[in-house]
DNA sequence: GATAGAATTAAACGAACGTTCAAGCAAGAG
DNA sequence: CTCTTGCTTGAACGTTCGTTTAATTCTATC
């Protein structure tokens, strides 16, 4: 005879699984997690996993999407808010700083989703697919700044400025730990502030380099 | 009665393993991709690939570190060559282009090693500890000669400058098509030697920015 | 041409995988 | 109270996984 089945929160339950995969997706990639070490870390019953999500990869898109809305809302409302035209840092700015204040202050959740994203975006995969839907339309809203701040750059400086720009950020918030290694601990990856201080002026003379040459 | 068992090269069956392996392993991960698969796709039997590598893991370190020497005794080459001091181009320069060469002019497989560097590279995994092993030496190298070509730049500048440079190079040879899709097709990931043009002078005047800071 | 060792083959092992299913339980509506 | 609905449970399905084994074939050396 079956045990009893206690319902808690069908709410809670769903965070919970979204919690967990995040955090494994992000740890061991797509294939390296199994169902039932999600469920277990949730502390749910396998089958929910399935009932709530679907299949394996609709689990997966849900993590991805989950916090996608809440950074790009508050991405645009930091791109509307510039002067007209925008100055190069700012753009970078508006562009980088919510991911920072999310990283630092949005509990660990918030970097388990960082490393998630750097190893989906430089995967070359069908998860790729997911990353341009819900990242597309905010990098077009940059790079339309872009082109207010530096009108006389090339639009193909603009596009590869914008790459080098996420290639940086997407190391920078994934925390990967390479430079704590290679500075033998002088430098830490955690200190997201001292490097985003760094970022700014970092990827604005580049911009401006490219937009003079 | 078993067949005839073929023995045409062992180093052939090795280098053609390899081959399928570092071509799957790019395309779907560590844990993407089983032994069936690798084997299957380079025309051998299963057993073989764990005779010739032992395990997975195994055959996974065999397929970065086969071209790592490579790159780096030509990255090491190119910065010894360098004046003294070097210039900050000249580093990035010295840093970037045999890859850049490789990935142009190497091969199909240079293509696919480049993709799984930058998976293995921002994944947060046991694979790290391979790449600070294979790639920390010439990082080394690198972080040295810009601290004679920026002899007034602070230690923390340095090293998160390298990790911006780190981060763009990474993306830009995954070729992950982000751009072509964002450009609506105007720009592409596969044209490397236009995107290099413009990473040497973003990365020095970023660098640049961060010394006079 | 016999022999030793390396390479290859075919088959099998137990374990873990994603997914499904029928049955049991809780809670709100009538 | 009865019933319906949504959530949960435990077990099972067939498939695929990494690895191992024993037998067989090729190559090289004497």
């Amino acid at each position: 005879m079956p045990k009893t089945g206690q319902i808690q929160d069908p709410a809670s339950t769903r965070q919970r699984i979204l919690d967990a995969a995040e955090e494994l997706f992000a740890d061991h990639g797509f294939d390296g997690v199994s169902i039932r070490q999600i469920t277990a870390r949730a502390g749910v019953e396998l089958a929910l996993a399935n009932y709530h999500f679907g299949p394996k990869q609709d689990l997966f898109v849900a993590v991805i999407t989950r916090r996608a809305d809440a950074l790009n809302s508050e991405r645009r409302r930091l791109l509307e808010s510039l002067p007209e035209p925008p100055t190069v840092e700012g753009l970078i700015d508006a562009f980088s700083r919510p991911f920072l204040e999310k990283s630092v202050h949005g509990g660990p959740g918030w970097k388990s989703y960082a490393r998630l994203i750097a190893q989906t975006a430089n995967a070359a995969r069908w998860t790729r697919d997911i990353m341009t839907a819900q990242f597309d339309p905010i990098a077009e809203a940059f790079l339309a700044g872009m082109r207010r701040a530096l009108p006389h750059a090339g639009e193909e400086d603009l596009y590869w400025g914008f790459h080098f720009l996420v290639g940086a950020m997407t190391l920078m918030f994934a925390e990967t730990g390479r430079i704590d290694a290679l500075s033998g601990g002088r430098f830490r990856a955690g200190d997201l502030e001292r490097i985003h201080a760094r970022l700014i002026p970092f990827m604005a003379a580049g911009y401006r380099a490219l937009a003079q040459a």
